[in-house]
DNA sequence: GTCTATATGGGGATAGAC
DNA sequence: GTCTATCCCCATATAGAC
């Protein structure tokens, strides 16, 4: 035979494996949508193509995933939201900094992380154990927040007499709930943040 | 016998029953607290005090339980809002007004009913058939407070350029997403509500 | 109104073949 | 890296006694 000398052909099953990521990939969508507790293993697996039975190769346990997820969705979110204040002119003022920190997150969990929006749904649902192991990565992006509201308040550019720790779990709160009814595929996310921006910063009184 | 008349003695099982409501309220509390997929009916029957095959005396299923506690959740929060609103002066301002508004849906989920507060938590996991059961209860609402956002809007008092809709999402989804963090052993949710309602009015910027 | 007992299915997890 | 087969437990739900 021609090609005598592989042990694999290429062209027999050019369906690649699914791999760690892939199970993480098609986890963190199902978490997202339908909950810790209604998504099953199988469910999983299924959604991968693969058998349940497989997915064990990749992680310990059901709950090693979600502790994976949830990592990886603090850390995506944080990284957007540190890059879009970064990347702000020295000068810039305080509504500037937080119309890019807002419209970070928002698109976060929106338009670009699947791990980031199944952290927002899942985390009040899952073991203890699984949230104290998300509970570091949670705490530093709080700080970020925390320390960028600090700066710009001591600055004079935010109100004074607004708790900052107070106003940063309204905030995030407010953006966070968004995934309860965003229709990403008839609304604009961008669009979106700027509205939200709009009112924390002006308020809704004429 | 000196009590030989009497069928029960009351001496001998003061428990009394736990009937239907009794069922609902400890379902509300698991439910809100561990999320719809992880509650199971044991766990209900268990917190109530009764064997899981009893509850099929008061519901035909798991989703009956829910689908009551979803719908008294929203009547209840409703309730509230309505009846706060309606208490103010005819002369009482958008400020005055939308304080009272926000305070009772704050106040509903975190003081008030484990209805209201377990529907937020938990209706983005039921079956897509709950939900739609559901949804009336939630129009019902939505359109409450959409009215009195139009009625202040036209009156002048809101600004003119923020859509009602959009803002009444924000709102409430602001609202709703201090269950998540907000501890009543530790916070005053009418203090909570004025804080809340300060920034929506007149934002954040000094 | 609640009990016991049970039917049936799906859950997480493991072992060993390929 | 994925499969099949299987274990054991817990899920919802039903039937009939008390």
């Amino acid at each position: 035979m021609a090609d005598a000398g592989r042990t694999k052909k290429k062209t027999e099953t050019p369906r690649s494996p699914v791999g760690r990521k892939g199970v993480l990939d098609v986890a963190a969508r199902l978490f997202r949508d339908q909950g810790y507790g209604s998504v099953s293993l199988r469910k999983i697996a299924d959604a991968a193509g693969i058998k349940a039975g497989s997915i064990y190769y990749h992680f310990g346990s059901k709950d090693e995933i979600v502790e994976a997820i949830l990592d990886e969705g603090i850390w995506a979110v944080h990284e957007k939201m540190r890059r879009a204040v970064a990347e702000q002119a020295d000068t810039a003022g305080a509504p500037v900094i937080l119309r890019a920190a807002i419209s970070a997150h928002l698109r976060a969990l929106l338009d670009v992380s699947d791990y980031s929006s199944a952290n927002v749904r899942i985390f009040g649902q899952v073991p203890q154990s699984v949230r104290d192991a998300n509970l570091p990565a949670r705490r530093a992006y709080e700080t970020e927040w925390d320390d960028l509201l600090a700066r710009l308040q001591k600055k004079g550019e935010l109100r004074a007499d607004v708790d900052v720790r107070r106003f940063r779990l309204m905030l995030i709160g407010a953006l966070n709930a968004t995934l309860e009814w965003f229709d990403p595929s008839r609304g604009d996310a961008e669009a979106l943040a700027s509205a939200y921006a709009d009112v924390f910063l002006n308020g809704m009184l004429e």
